[in-house]
DNA sequence: GACAAATCATCTGCTGTCAAACAATCTGCG
DNA sequence: CGCAGATTGTTTGACAGCAGATGATTTGTC
């Protein structure tokens, strides 16, 4: 029932993914249900916000590997919410374009998400979301040996 | 570079997990340059702090899955660290005791936590870091679709 | 132009985690 | 007692994620 206490008291970092883990499970459920994985649901949102995308700079902004980003584009590909053409300046890479089946599954998507945070992070006030967004920001930006 | 700003500002689930990835990684070197992973570590901690306690017991507290605290058990038991006496009031379960050894390497492991610790989190003030275990804790204890 | 080094997308193998199945044991109910 | 169902520890199979190697292409330097 009860998390060993002392762990949450001095181990930040167990603490941190644990938390991280429990989180991540009702995200994949969610996703589940929605048939949009998490994955595939970023990159549609960054395409529609930034405009085509080689897969490298999809991998870099949104922290995914590689060699996972071929699965979630050719997934998102084969549903028809993505095209990929070589880019013509450089033809190593794919110009990766939203479509507007993508667009529309990514509205669709969308409306989903608030109730699904209302839902998860419902033990925490207004105000502590707010601390822990901008908690996370500072350390996704410098911290954790990520120095990008 | 930039973390794709709108997911860190929106999207609490996926920055929690994105610094939960990196710190776990921190972790995992961490452990490996000491020798003694987090799971082990986490282990001796809480049979120092409670005395005997079965697997079951010891995977429910430290939320880890059952079938991996066999593997980890496994490898304190061999290197000394632990006994595993059957429980003679159920058969069923082990009575999983810290050893002398055990004790020593825990103390010796223990005694690198908070370098460790102040080397992830330096990014975060104390004050943040006490909002963050405090948020944390509140998200363990209730929510995330964690209801045990 | 020619060649070395870097970069993009991809594939392969490895590791770690989880769900499901299993045997042994305990509990509760008749 | 006798039996159904739950619980503990374990093994197995499936799967996601990551490091490293590979082929195609670009960039930089001579």
């Amino acid at each position: 029932m009860a998390y060993f206490p002392r762990l949450a008291a001095e181990r930040l970092d167990i603490a941190l993914c644990r938390a991280s883990a429990a989180v991540a499970r009702a995200a994949d459920v969610h996703a589940a249900g929605e048939g949009l994985g998490v994955g595939q649901h970023l990159v549609l949102q960054m395409l529609d916000a930034v405009g085509p995308c080689s897969q490298q700079t999809l991998s870099d902004e949104l922290r995914i590997d590689r060699s996972v980003m071929v699965g979630v584009c050719d997934d998102l590909e084969q549903a028809g919410h993505v095209r990929r053409e070589r880019n013509p300046r450089d033809r190593r890479s794919y110009a990766v374009t939203i479509t507007d089946s993508g667009r529309r599954r990514l509205a669709q998507a969308q409306a989903l998400i608030p109730a699904f945070l209302e839902d998860t992070f419902q033990a925490l006030t207004p105000d502590e979301r707010g601390q822990l967004s901008a908690i996370l920001a500072k350390l996704l930006q410098v911290g954790a040996g990520d120095p990008r």
